[in-house]
DNA sequence: AGCCCTATTGAGCAAACGCTCAGCCCCGTC
DNA sequence: GACGGGGCTGAGCGTTTGCTCAATAGGGCT
């Protein structure tokens, strides 16, 4: 993400990355569904045929997903904090507004997974990433004593999993579960975890 | 799902029928992504005249859908036998490779829900109706003192957003997940809720 | 100026989709 | 046999995709 930062600061970004970030911003805004390389074109200013020449549309959008992946592993987790505080900004956090576009693309690129090997890979990684990341948390507060649990890993893979769950039927507009819920939802096995 | 047999039985069963149940097998097969209006025409033996003048291509999906969800809800929590029994047979289901094409199928109903104001409907009253045959379930084991829970309706919501998203894991090939670890952690939840 | 070469363009292609519509087949009625 | 009409067909339309390719623009080098 350096490149990025370095690249928008140079009179002329590079295009390639231009075309990167007009997908990323397209897909954070409107879904995958609605954004197609037309409109990646126009955003970016860019015409089709350069579009095509730096990127296949599968690589493009794999591209952007794990750019997007990757700069929310490393919003979540973030280094340095005492690992109790990480927990809370993780519950604080799960279910922010922000954090809704980000899981639409999670759902649509678990999706098209099933196809396209690129973005299957992609979304193994960042997997793999968030769960790692929140097992290190797990471990780091049970080494400062900050509770005990019996199976860190076990443990992980249930907050993500009831994370990503409730996530979705947050998404799908269901009546019965407000994001307030949601987060007491997910503080709530953490609590049961801890005490059990 | 009596309708079919005994539509098959018929000497001319209804096209509509045939039409619909096509569908079904298919989106079971194959997932919505390879199921097109050509596809339900030849498996069931149908012009694609008079597929179109039955059904719309969004509203035949959501009779389909419902058909299926239907279908899972009451297969699910079997009337008549006692709730320990039930939730026992819930757990070892959960993940059963016939759930897969199910959860499949949820999750891109939950994805086109956005879209398709009539599929939205139906995937909205499915989660009602599974959430609801949830509780009552907990509800009657514990009248019957097989268990005790502070709130039934939010365990009831924890177990089915844990379910969703360990299926979810599970469907995008997580290689740190094996059905039997999924249906362990979703036991281990009810143990914690009941114990907690 | 003349030349070359890379970056860039955009009209348009091929494929895939849902859906229409002119017409066919078949059966009941007179 | 003639007629009428509803069930049914399937070639093909219109639209939307991702992507190609001949053509262009423009800057550096001689």
């Amino acid at each position: 993400m350096t490149d990025t930062d370095a690249a928008e600061d140079r009179q002329t970004p590079d295009r390639r990355t231009q075309i990167l970030h007009a997908t990323v911003d397209l897909l954070l805004e409107n879904g995958l569904a609605a954004t197609r390389t037309r409109a990646v074109t126009e955003r970016s200013g860019v015409g089709t045929g350069l579009l095509n020449h730096y990127f296949r549309w599968n690589d493009l959008r794999a591209a952007a997903w794990k750019l997007i992946f990757d700069e929310v592993a490393k919003d979540t987790f973030a280094p340095g904090l005492p690992p109790d505080q990480v927990m809370d900004r993780y519950f604080a956090e799960a279910f922010a507004p922000e954090a809704e576009r980000f899981w639409r693309l999670w759902l649509e690129a678990t999706e098209l997974a099933k196809q396209d090997e690129a973005i299957a890979r992609v979304l193994g990684e960042a997997q793999t990433r968030l769960d790692s990341a929140l097992c290190d948390v797990l471990t780091a507060g049970q080494a400062a004593g900050l509770w005990t649990l019996a199976d860190r890993d076990a443990t992980a893979t249930r907050l993500g999993a009831l994370h990503d769950g409730l996530a979705g039927l947050l998404l799908s507009g269901s009546p019965r579960l407000t994001r307030a819920a949601a987060e007491v939802h997910l503080r709530h096995l953490f609590a049961l975890e801890c005490a059990g």
